[in-house]
DNA sequence: GGGAATTTAGGAACGCGTTCCTAAATTCCC
DNA sequence: GGGAATTTAGGAACGCGTTCCTAAATTCCC
């Protein structure tokens, strides 16, 4: 309850920095010069502020990125949900890889670590979704997180493909990159291998949604539902 | 040609410092104290040199990993390869599982990158099998590599879900993390959601190999076959 | 009003990956 | 044999994320 006369509404030195502060910057710094260039000691000068002093509003880089990234999905419009589960499913991944798509970072940041509780409340309805989708499809609930989990997988590992081969079309291929394996494949013994490398950066680059996704979301789900033990969570 | 009188076959100072021998002491370091601890500052200390000069040997930490990774791949037990192509592409992608479990960091250093090039020669037999498992049972080309990109995502998803949920088991989690939002679950917005709440993460860190994978190949093979425009490719 | 308690600011320092440049060690060639 | 060419070794330095600690600014309470 903060008093009429106290201008903080608690004890202490009145922080001159706070942690809206600090995201506004860090997008500001973003949009301006790419994420690759977004660091503590960057941030700290874009706010005029010492580097050490940010660690008094977030807790590290890492939560920083967390924390944008929240922000960021906060924003993922709802898309125009079908009826039909099944559309409704691949509607939402949609949302997701649109999402991911513009913030490549985002997809490596939620990669390497705990995924759902990063997406902030009113990102849950993108999870919800699909848990929804693939039930009313006549999946089991743990079926259902099973399906989420492989959708979660293919999107992330798509964006994260793309990304990877932009990087390379922007110069900075490594030498060892260039298709060395490939050039050299012995044909003998890897006739399928051979005979797809000539495409293999193409395929591996192309972009497969939302018609691959689509058959990706199919086979998940008349599979989970047939063949895989309903039993099996927990 | 080396000279019978030239004991390095070549001009320049000999090297004291081989790639081999870096490989050796970056083993004997994840070995001794885990892959965290290996920093190139470590290493340089551990062969008795300076830090420098590892940089002459190896083009940056990134490619010290990705030879640590050949490496290992090279190690990869080839399975005894059942006739049915369906079964040789499990038995395969679950020796990708298994190498991959006993390197988890091998899985980080794989997905933020190109992978197939960074596989080393010796180790693509892997993706051969995998493909020749999807062509033998109908696929194109083009819709094998389709189907060997999702086992890969599959694979290295779990791999990298599963080195999480144990980084949190042995006390590194956050607070953010201890599913707060679960807790905070609006049920009457998210039942679906909120019904699986309780064994989320159980049902995260849930390890679908084998029997998971079977019914995702299945599902994959089945509709990149069917539902997949055979001219995708190119 | 003035010390105690409390909160934020930020300098100093550490280990990190990496680059730049100079020193050192070798072979080649006259 | 002695300089030129060539190759490796490694010190100095940079910017990075982060921790530790002290200074500064405020409120609380007698």
């Amino acid at each position: 309850m903060p008093q009429p006369n106290a201008p903080h509404g608690r004890i202490g030195r009145p922080p001159a920095t706070s942690r809206r502060q600090i995201l506004a910057a860090a997008r500001r710094l973003i949009d301006r010069d790419g994420w690759e260039k977004l660091t503590i000691r960057r941030l700290a000068v874009e706010i005029g502020v010492g580097a050490t002093t940010l660690y008094h509003h977030v807790q590290d880089k890492e939560d920083l990125l967390f924390l944008l990234i929240t922000e960021y999905a906060d924003q993922i419009p709802h898309p125009d949900l079908p009826t039909d589960p099944r559309e409704r499913i691949i509607a939402t991944a949609t949302a997701i890889h649109d999402a991911l798509a513009d913030w490549p970072w985002a997809a490596e940041v939620l990669t390497a670590d705990g995924f759902i509780a990063r997406l902030g409340e009113s990102a849950l309805w993108l999870v919800e979704t699909i848990l929804a989708g693939a039930i009313d499809h006549g999946c089991t609930p743990e079926q259902a997180v099973h399906v989420f989990r492989n959708i979660w997988y293919y999107t992330v590992g798509e964006i994260l493909v793309r990304a990877h081969s932009h990087r390379r079309r922007a110069g900075n291929e490594r030498p060892a990159d260039r298709g060395a394996f490939f050039s050299s494949l012995d044909e003998s013994r890897m006739p399928h291998l051979a005979a797809v490398s000539d495409q293999w950066p193409t395929l591996a680059a192309q972009d497969t949604y939302p018609e691959g996704l689509r058959a990706f979301v199919d086979g998940l789900i008349a599979q989970a539902t047939s063949a895989m033990p309903p039993g099996q969570g927990r």
